[in-house]
DNA sequence: TTAGGGTTAG
């Protein structure tokens, strides 16, 4: 428990209060209208349940605290109860809290109110803190404190109160407390606890049931959470909402746009909630068509608005199917942006090469009075990382901890090493990774490692990958680019001694996939795929483009085939790579003149990128690839990543 | 009175 996390305990936590404790506006109130001065208790009481503005609230307050009513216990309970529901900022729930504390003796319905008010603005460890307070003034604690208190509650403190719950006799049979329990153990990732209390409710509630669901999600189990699911009648958007995001969440986007469109086909009513995760679904697969069709969808829904999280969503997925110029017309329609959706806008630039306009809206998000966070470094530092801004790198990342007091976290450090390796100065990258405080990770290495082979630094890659070999950290990766360094220098014999090693350890390298979307369907290649109905016609395409590249003084890159085979079978592994054969059936299946758009699960490999750009200036196309770090945006001959990446 | 959804390096 880090005491961080308590906003100001003391706050009503004394018994003792101190003169701004008691104020509860530290601003002069607003002028009162006589006629309030003049109301009667009651009817002061009336009319602050009756508002329906926090404006109005904070005006009968005003009128309270004048006429001296504010101690009265009804106006007191109802300014506090009017507070907590509406309160949208700190200094609202604030002013809630010092009405608790003034009011002589505070009964359970008073407390709770705070508690849930607490718990639902993230301060549920304050929220627990007064529950305990309560407990300690004798005030016997019922079904609805107790779930207040429960709402968002740790593990630790969570069992006791599930003891509290039993002697009270509250679980299994109240339903409020059992499915806060519940919830309290799926936080925990504790499903086996949650399942016992689901299988112990008398009744199975939707909302249990949904707990549960959420629960076997959260963990991956989406088997358990889908069997629970069907077994689930009259379903409510939440429900659906949780299994389409149990898929979304877990990398299974199409089962979650699959669900989806049940969903919709049954009659349920989606909400921002489905549409955030659907979309998180879309900006995985990366295809255009369901992520446009999906944002119809939400312009034609009367009901879901463009809030900043739908808009943080749709300027994500747009970045993420590789349509910047949707993204950012997303990004100025977004009333009340926050700094979230400034954040998936500058990650967005980031991954297309845009840095200038990545740290442009870094400016202007500050202009704004917005703090950045260290999500927001993330894609600061990944821009200038993309562009090989080294000294811009190296000042936000000093100026993160030095003006916004943000710790530099491994992704940041990641980021620097991949900049610094990227630009070539592997040995300060090797430098900053030894003086982390952080362990570094088998990626982080990996990113240096890529850097030893493109800069040829064989010593220290030598160094690195024997580091890992030896510990037991290398991954396929680590084979797979030590092979490289070898082959870079010509080293064959080592190349080949890597290759058994990789061979007799077992370690496989993850096969290259890329995908197409042509007519809103999407087809996927692996390499040397033949499985197509085209397959004819993609590799007859192939062929061509192989004689007009060459025709321009293509040369194939076979050092980069790890295999052991001839010149001729290298250069035939290489031509049909799985982006290839990709670009080859756009070719003949788009008409001319349109963009190809293409995702690979990999790195776009480097002969391919030489190929596709060559490609995109023989037959006059764009070509774009989402790889597994970027975009690559291929035009008249040259990417847009300036062939630094 | 319960529940859930947004951004994150390589």
């Amino acid at each position: 428990m880090s005491s961080a996390t308590f906003s100001n305990p003391s706050l009503y936590l004394s018994t003792t209060t101190t003169t701004t404790a008691h104020s509860p506006s530290p601003s002069p109130p607003p002028p009162t209208p006589p006629s309030l001065l003049a109301l009667r208790p009651a009817d002061l009481a009336g009319l602050i349940t009756e508002s329906t503005s926090l404006r109005r609230v904070r005006e009968l307050h005003a009128a309270a605290l004048r006429s001296g009513h504010h101690l009265h216990p009804i106006v007191n309970f109802r300014l506090q109860r009017s507070y907590a529901r509406s309160s949208s900022s700190s200094s609202d729930l604030d002013r809630s809290l010092s009405l608790l504390r003034l009011t002589p003796q505070p009964n359970v319905f008073f407390f709770t109110a705070s508690i849930h008010s607490l718990a639902s603005h993230g301060r549920p460890l304050d929220a627990l803190l007064l529950f305990s307070r309560m407990l300690s003034l004798s005030v016997p604690p019922n079904a609805f404190a107790l779930s207040a208190a429960l709402t968002a509650c740790p593990l630790h403190p969570g069992r006791a109160l599930h003891a509290l719950a039993l002697k009270l006799s509250l679980v299994p049979h109240d339903p409020y407390v059992a499915t806060s329990l519940l919830h309290m153990y799926a936080r925990a990732a504790h499903p086996a606890a949650a399942r016992r209390l689901f299988d112990a409710m008398p009744r199975r509630r939707l909302v249990s049931a949904t707990a549960m669901i959420t629960c076997y999600a959260k963990m991956g189990d989406l088997a358990r959470a889908r069997r629970l699911f069907d077994e689930t009648p009259h379903k409510d958007a939440v429900c659906w909402n949780a299994m389409i995001d149990g898929y979304a969440a877990h990398s299974s986007p199409r089962e979650s746009l699959r669900l989806f469109r049940r969903m919709l086909a049954s009659g349920a009513t989606p909400n921002e909630g489905t549409v955030v995760s659907v979309l998180s679904a879309v900006a995985q697969l990366g295809s255009a068509a369901p992520g446009k069709w999906l944002h119809s969808y939400i312009k034609s829904d009367g009901s879901i608005r463009l809030t900043p999280k739908v808009g943080t969503a749709l300027i994500d997925m747009y970045c993420k199917c590789g349509s910047l110029e949707d993204a950012v017309a997303v990004f100025h329609t977004v009333a009340n942006k926050d700094v979230v959706v400034y954040n998936s806008m500058i990650a967005g630039y980031a991954m297309h090469g845009r840095s200038r306009d990545a740290l442009e809206l870094f400016a202007r998000l500050c202009d704004r009075g917005l703090r950045p966070t260290d999500i927001t470094f993330i894609g600061v530092l990944n821009a200038c990382s993309h562009s090989g801004l080294v000294d811009e790198g190296r000042e936000f990342f000093h100026s993160m901890e030095k003006d916004y007091s943000i710790e530099p976290k491994i992704e940041h450090y990641g980021c620097m090493v991949d900049l610094l390796g990227r630009a070539g100065l592997v040995d300060e990258a090797y430098e900053l990774i030894r003086s982390m405080k952080i362990e570094p990770d088998t990626v982080m290495w990996g990113s240096l490692l890529a850097a030893c082979r493109q800069h040829k630094n064989l010593a220290l890659g030598e160094n690195i990958a024997n580091f890992l070999l030896s510990n037991g950290i290398a991954n396929s990766g680590t084979y797979v680019l030590l092979s490289n360094i070898y082959a870079a220098v010509g080293n064959w014999e080592e190349v080949a001694r890597i290759r058994t090693l990789m061979k007799e350890s077992g370690v496989q390298k993850e096969p290259g996939c890329s995908s197409i979307e042509v007519g809103s369907k999407v087809f996927e290649f692996v390499v040397g795929d033949l499985s197509h109905p085209k397959s004819k016609e993609i590799y007859k395409m192939l062929e061509e483009m192989n004689g007009l590249l060459r025709d321009r003084g293509y040369v194939p890159q076979t050092e980069l085939v790890l295999h052991d085979l001839g010149e001729a079978e290298k250069e035939r592994a290489l031509a049909v790579h799985s982006e290839k054969l990709a670009v080859a059936f756009g070719l003949i299946s788009t008409r001319p003149g349109t963009t190809i758009k293409i995702v690979k699960n990999l790195r776009v490999c480097s002969d391919c990128h030489t190929a596709f750009k060559m490609i995109s200036e023989i037959v006059r196309r764009k070509i774009i690839v989402r790889d597994r770090n970027r975009f690559h945006h291929f035009s008249e001959g040259s990417c847009s990543c300036g062939d630094y990446w």
